[in-house]
DNA sequence: TGCATTATTGAACAATGTTCATTTATATTT
DNA sequence: AAATATAAATGAACATTGTTCAATAATGCA
């Protein structure tokens, strides 16, 4: 069966080859000018061939949203060695904002755009795994900052909840283009300043 | 020149007629799906007849979203009688809420969607007004509370962009449909249990 | 080599935003 | 009132999109 397995890697291969382009084009041009007509130029095949291995263009969006919380996850691996859950939490959040800001069309697909998400059947109950896993990896850490007599009254998921929408509501305004009108005296970037005064919050906690 | 006058109110009624209509068909089946054509024929207008009125698709939606703006300061104008400042900044953050869970579609179109912001002639240095005066109307408030002695050591303006992207932060994965996979014991709405997090913060502050 | 299976193709379709020469309606002038 | 000038409305036509699918080409097998 040597033959089907060559097959098989091959096809894995055009479908690798597809999304890498995708992805190269929809970080440069954005979502709606990544064209299904466009990437089959990009790599020499036609629309056809692209609808062969991909259902539609939301399933591409989706692949690439879940490559975006993959590099995110990989990441965040870094801040595994971070003992104190307070410190890991302080550091996810500036990661997270500077993946955000490094990566805005990345950003979009995994947390606003809802193409990607249509492919999930509801009717089937099919859930958000990516999503669910990175929240859970938050939460972990915000458990673990209770453990550590953080956070007194808190319920732990809402808490997480509420830290994740702060920083990611900074983030998903700054990439809407809804902070222009926020001017600020200091050289800092508004994103920035917002998280420092999230930071002082955090001391009083 | 009782001609000229009525022309110019004919104007700007058939125009208003447009905007009634692309709301109604934008809040029922959302912004894609509301076309040039659907909205002419709901009218009994051609869409030329739109184009004469309006430039692009883009420009009917930057007045939808003005109106939504409108809207939430008309909502808001309730709470100029609640005279602690504290307790004015935790009743808008409900009513902000509440009028993103009621009118999902404008929230997107006011907060999140690129279309409606892209009238806006950046070479011509032209801002978005409506954020700005939404923003300095929740900024006012937070200063109000900083000088009622809250809130020590925070900057205003990053706080309440702190402020404004954690409530928007919340609202916004939940009409992107990120908190699926967020369950939670309480009865509560995950974004209500989120603002419970936050009120439970604001009395240690 | 001939056949069967698989992979690829690209023309064709429907839907969309947009334009603009043409037509219709209205106002002004003679 | 008729003729003319201005303004308003039209809708066919264009370009671009996602998507489909019968036809073609390539490949594997006997």
């Amino acid at each position: 069966m040597g033959t089907a397995d060559r097959k098989a890697k091959e096809k894995e291969q055009l479908k690798s080859l597809i999304l890498d382009s995708a992805r190269k084009l929809f970080v440069e041009k954005g979502v709606e000018q990544t064209t299904i007509r466009s990437i089959a130029k990009s790599i020499d095949y036609s629309v056809g061939t692209v609808y062969v291995y991909f259902r539609d263009k939301n399933a591409i969006l989706n692949e690439l949203h879940t490559q975006g919380f993959a590099q995110l996850g990989g990441l965040f691996k870094v801040l595994a060695h971070v003992e104190n859950p307070m410190e890991r939490l302080i550091a996810m959040g500036r990661l997270y904002i500077k993946f955000a800001m490094e990566n805005p069309d990345m950003y979009e697909l995994m947390f606003t755009l809802k193409a990607p998400m249509e492919v999930l059947d509801q009717a089937k109950n099919e859930e958000w795994n990516e999503g669910i896993s990175a929240f859970t990896v938050l939460k972990t850490t915000v458990e673990q900052c209770i453990a550590a007599n953080h956070f007194k009254g808190h319920e732990p998921e809402p808490l997480t909840f509420m830290i994740w929408s702060l920083v990611h509501g900074m983030c998903s305004l700054h990439i809407s283009d809804r902070t222009n009108g926020v001017h600020l005296n200091h050289a800092n970037h508004i994103v920035d300043a917002g998280y420092e005064e999230f930071l002082k919050i955090l001391k009083k906690l």
